[in-house]
DNA sequence: TCAGTTGTAACTATAATGGTTACATCAAAT
DNA sequence: ATTTGATGTAACCATTATAGTTACAACTGA
């Protein structure tokens, strides 16, 4: 496998989201429920965090969504979480003597772009919610 | 980046299908055109191979698709060349005596499910043919 | 002041990937 | 038959991404 941070930031929004006493949501807590290291915690509460969909202050246990769960989106998450890269690389500097080496480059650019779009709209139509109704 | 096996068996299987003097098409010459070593090249060919995709034979240059390219869609040569991973990792054991920890698990797999359906949905749409269209 | 917490840097082990060398195997030309 | 040139594959290496870990600075409230 490649990448959990994806499914370890829903997997703490979804605490949060369902804690009521916020004081007990630390970053130890937090990662007794998800068995990692409470630093892992931390590491992917600070992308949420500047993508603006939790608040927390240093020094204070608590974290907090800063949004309701249905104005959290699944595709939210996935761009505070993961980095802009592409779902497929493209390889580097095809032959430009070839027509097809010369002309791969923005066809593949194109194809994937609409693949990694069904996707991206896959997650846009999810949100916190939805995991939330799905967790009871 | 990644991985990008995708992209480098596309190219492969293009220009399979637009080179009419087949025995041209040695692991060589297609390396010159893609850019890298034709060890790479003939890894990658061995895959599509194994899924049926296209035809060679040892000690002969040469290689042949086995479909029409309208009969080859992108979900196939995905499948061909890619792990059967799922997009999306999953973190290993969660405490199950969390109750986001003990339901995060099949709720995750369901929703990354449908998002990875999505995604070969559209893989599916597209094939061999539609990618030697753009490339004229 | 002190205990507990967040935020973050730094290091390590592991795994995936692409490039590379090497070589066995085979087919066709000479 | 020998030689040449090709595929098929194993093996190794360097690079990169990731998760886990240790360590510690900065901060808050008791």
């Amino acid at each position: 496998m490649v990448n959990s941070r994806f499914a370890v930031a829903i997997h703490i929004l979804s605490l949060i989201a369902t804690t009521s006493d916020k004081a007990l949501l630390t970053s130890d807590f937090i990662a007794g429920s998800v068995n990692t290291n409470p630093v892992v915690v931390r590491r992917i509460s600070s992308l949420l965090k500047k993508a603006g969909l939790i608040s927390s202050r240093k020094g204070i246990s608590g974290y907090e969504l800063t949004k309701k769960p249905e104005d959290i989106s699944l595709y939210d998450i996935y761009r505070a979480v993961e980095e802009p890269k592409e779902l497929f690389a493209i390889h580097q500097a095809p032959n430009p003597a070839c027509s097809v080496g010369r002309q791969i480059g923005t066809t593949l650019t194109d194809v994937f772009g609409s693949v990694q779009q069904a996707m991206e709209n896959e997650l846009r139509s999810q949100t916190l919610q939805s995991i939330l109704d799905r967790l009871k």
